[in-house]
DNA sequence: CGCCTAAAGTTATATATTTCACATATTTTA
DNA sequence: TAAAATATGTGAAATATATAACTTTAGGCG
């Protein structure tokens, strides 16, 4: 048994080749090849074949891949064998849309319990869910066996938050937040900022990824 | 004049250091060291001062920097000197939590128009803003100097809507569809995949950013 | 006033990632 | 059945990025 470092841009990568090939699939298509892959998700053909080389060969030299088995191979990979349900805490303006959120289901994911602190929003109805009080999180963590927290909440409440689910087991979080959440080794974050990537675009409006000094 | 490339994740740090300065000017710090930067943020004392190597200097050498300064300093290279309105196609579920998202304003950042092309979503109020026919887009881009748009529209749409976007000089998109959009080179499009962020976390949850081949 | 400490700036090193080129395997065709 | 065409898998080279080690400078203090 080999284990070896993948990057987390082939992860990335592997996910988005994954979704391509349901798409493929979905429209009929049975083989495909890495250039075609890698023209349908705006990177190169070598690309495409390193980043499956690092789980194994899925392809006929001369032929290509076959569409369904290689989607099933990187859904394997990318744990998506089993159903995800997931916590989410704010139920505000991102939160509700966050609920309504079709393409997560598709993938297996699947929000199952809304929790806020807000009176005034805890019992409303989004779609098939109820906001919960915030306290009854590690409740519904355990009995559904959530094992993904989501963060939707305003900056100020976001560690807490992220306490709270840290100190019920989940070890993976997607952070809305626009702030750096302190966490065990052990828990993963993801951050999703927008500003962030605005600003990554002005950025390069003025300076096209190069930086001119003014001398 | 020395122009030179900045990678792009110094760029995303860059960002991420601004806000955490803007905080502590709030805060009513007035100075910081690299440390203390790179303590708030989660990434190495050397990074931080690696990434502000590449636009000049603007610490004192054994002292650290002022926050206020280096917090211009830092939202001018960024080209945040300047207001940024925004365009929006997409009145749904998402696109309706964008307009009331606070956090846009605070950096210069303003959605100035939302559109659809739904006619029971068209003349809708979003608290100041009215969605208005995607038809209007193009007059509303030229009148109010937009050069960003977002896209919030279902993902079968996203690629009409870019184009529209391209055809009037749009330069800069941030895309919430899950999919490659095809645009000019000289276009810049970021990607907000929230299925691709979820199964980097399964991934990892399952493999911990290694592999195991089975055998 | 010179020594000491702190922290920025910088150079060198190490690591990671991507690109390239080619050897290899498969299918098609003459 | 041999040759041609096609497309994978891979090792080496090229790039890019991050880390670490070192040098320089400012300011405090005896
Ligand atoms: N609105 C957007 O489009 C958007 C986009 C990106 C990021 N964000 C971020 O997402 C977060 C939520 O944004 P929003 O616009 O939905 O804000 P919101 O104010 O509409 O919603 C926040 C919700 O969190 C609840 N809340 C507050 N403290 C809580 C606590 N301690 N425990 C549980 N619930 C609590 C509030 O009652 C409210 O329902 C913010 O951090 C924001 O920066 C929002
Ligand atoms: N809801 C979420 O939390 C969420 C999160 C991440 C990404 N997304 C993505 O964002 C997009 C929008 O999601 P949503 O949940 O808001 O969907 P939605 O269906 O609620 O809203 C989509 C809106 O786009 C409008 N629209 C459709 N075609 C259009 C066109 N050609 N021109 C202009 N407007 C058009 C529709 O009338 C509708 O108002 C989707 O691509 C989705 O995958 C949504």
């Amino acid at each position: 048994m080999k284990t070896l470092r993948v990057p987390e841009a082939t992860v990335t990568r592997l996910s988005i080749y994954s979704r391509f090939l349901e798409r493929l699939d979905r429209n009929g298509v049975t083989s495909v090849s890495s250039g075609e892959i890698a023209e349908g998700v705006g990177v190169s053909p070598a690309q495409v074949r390193k980043d499956l080389a690092y789980f194994g060969e899925f392809g006929t030299r001369g032929v290509g891949y076959n569409v369904k088995d290689l989607m099933h191979y990187t859904m394997k990979i990318l744990n998506l064998t089993q159903p995800w349900p997931m916590a989410l805490a704010g139920a505000g303006n991102l939160g509700t849309a966050l609920c309504t959120y079709r393409n997560f289901r598709e993938r297996g994911f699947a929000i199952v319990g809304v929790f806020d602190n807000d009176l005034t929003k805890i019992g409303k109805r989004i779609e098939d869910l109820t906001v919960q009080p915030l306290e009854e999180m590690p409740q519904v963590i355990k009995q559904r066996g959530i094992r993904i927290g989501i963060i939707a909440v305003p900056t100020r409440a976001a560690q807490e938050v992220a306490d709270l689910m840290v100190r019920n087991h989940l070890k993976a979080i997607l952070n809305f937040a626009p702030i750096a959440l302190n966490v065990p080794e052990d828990v993963m974050i993801r951050n999703v900022d927008l500003s962030v990537s605005l600003e990554v675009l002005t950025f390069n409006l003025k300076y096209r990824g190069t930086y001119e000094s003014e001398e």
